[in-house]
DNA sequence: GTCTATAACTAGATAGAC
DNA sequence: GTCTATCTAGTTATAGAC
């Protein structure tokens, strides 16, 4: 028995515990905030009593802490590879959009409560993540920055303009449900055209690669 | 006595209760959440015990619903004079651009909790919120395809940009504290700026007036 | 209009059996 | 690794005096 754990997972229920819980987590905070759930509601999604989930987390913190740790380095790990696979800043800002874009389209849940639970986060950890943020945010501001001094970008403020770039992407995982006109694919192309309006010398978008 | 009245106010304590009440939950809402706020803290803040608040307000979420109907209204009245104050679609983009990007500097806490606590928000009142939010968004969307149709604005989608553009300028309620190196005009002239590059035709952004 | 006192309930977390 | 049972403290909200 057990065998072929791996076919079954994210449709059956899961076998471990932790990854039970983080998957109901992950889907209450969510929909209903970190203090708008209650351990027991964690527990009766995750398909156990609220005392067995004391044995995989120490404490409900400590479950939306490793929640928001995960997140943070798959967002730093992916937008720096983004980066990294392009040679000059526009394919950069390119890869590094439509990875972010994308990112907020398939882990909706997870990309938002990344921003909307900071606060209740305290604070040993909240900084530690606040930290993240920064450095995933100077990111794009050294694609921004190079861009800019390879004539490329113009700008007002660099880290005014990566920051309303990346607030205006994030906002996809907010409202985008897969049923609705446009197709993810889509969506990613037009936000990634969005993003170099906002910076492009002359603003003149070329025809999407 | 009592003379003199609205000279205090905003200063000193105020004397009227329900103020005093609906100024602590926006302080504390925002910093907080509403479920992460509790009915002795907000009651603490407005320097009265528990029991007096709901002399003014039967419940705590009535006093959430209050808080999103007030700002909705707001913003509404707002976009929808700036909008009516001018007469080609870029003068109303920009108007209504700097409306929001003002009201979300000015008013950042509620601004902040009339996004971000919407999921705290029960039934029939949430669904009257998102009507509200809706019709906002439709204010810019319009102004959107009318300067499509007057040959000045080109996008691919008109409600995919409008949410993108309000959701970039809403991002200013996040971060903005008055003490950076920005002042809260020059900030507001760069998101003007920023979301007519977003969609004008050629891209090329005038100079601001 | 604000208070003291408290009801009725739910929260996060723990003890210890299995 | 999960359970039953429970502790303590906190929650929203109400009753009734002043």
């Amino acid at each position: 028995m057990a065998m072929n754990k791996e076919l079954q997972d994210d449709v059956v229920t899961e076998r471990d515990g932790a990854a039970r819980i983080r998957r109901a987590a992950i889907a209450l905070f969510r929909a209903r905030g970190f203090h708008g759930t209650s351990v027991r509601q964690l527990a009766e999604a995750a398909d156990m009593e609220s005392a067995s989930l004391y044995y995989h987390y120490p404490s409900k913190q400590s479950l939306l802490m490793d929640l928001f740790h995960h997140t943070m380095n798959e967002l730093i790990e992916g937008a720096e590879q983004a980066i990294a696979s392009q040679v000059d800043a526009t394919a950069r800002l390119r890869a590094a959009v439509l990875f972010h874009v994308r990112f907020h389209i398939h882990r909706q849940d997870e990309a938002t409560i990344s921003h909307s639970e900071l606060r209740a986060l305290i604070d040993p950890d909240r900084a530690a993540i606040i930290a993240k943020r920064d450095r995933y945010e100077r990111l794009f501001r050294n694609v921004l920055e190079s861009g800019r001094e390879e004539g490329v970008f113009e700008f007002e403020d660099a880290a005014l303009t990566s920051t309303a770039m990346l607030m205006m992407c994030s906002g996809v995982s907010d409202w985008f449900g897969g049923r609705g006109r446009l197709s993810a694919q889509t969506v990613a192309g037009c936000y990634v055209d969005m993003a170099l309006r906002l910076v492009q010398v002359g603003g003149c978008v070329p025809a999407r690669t």
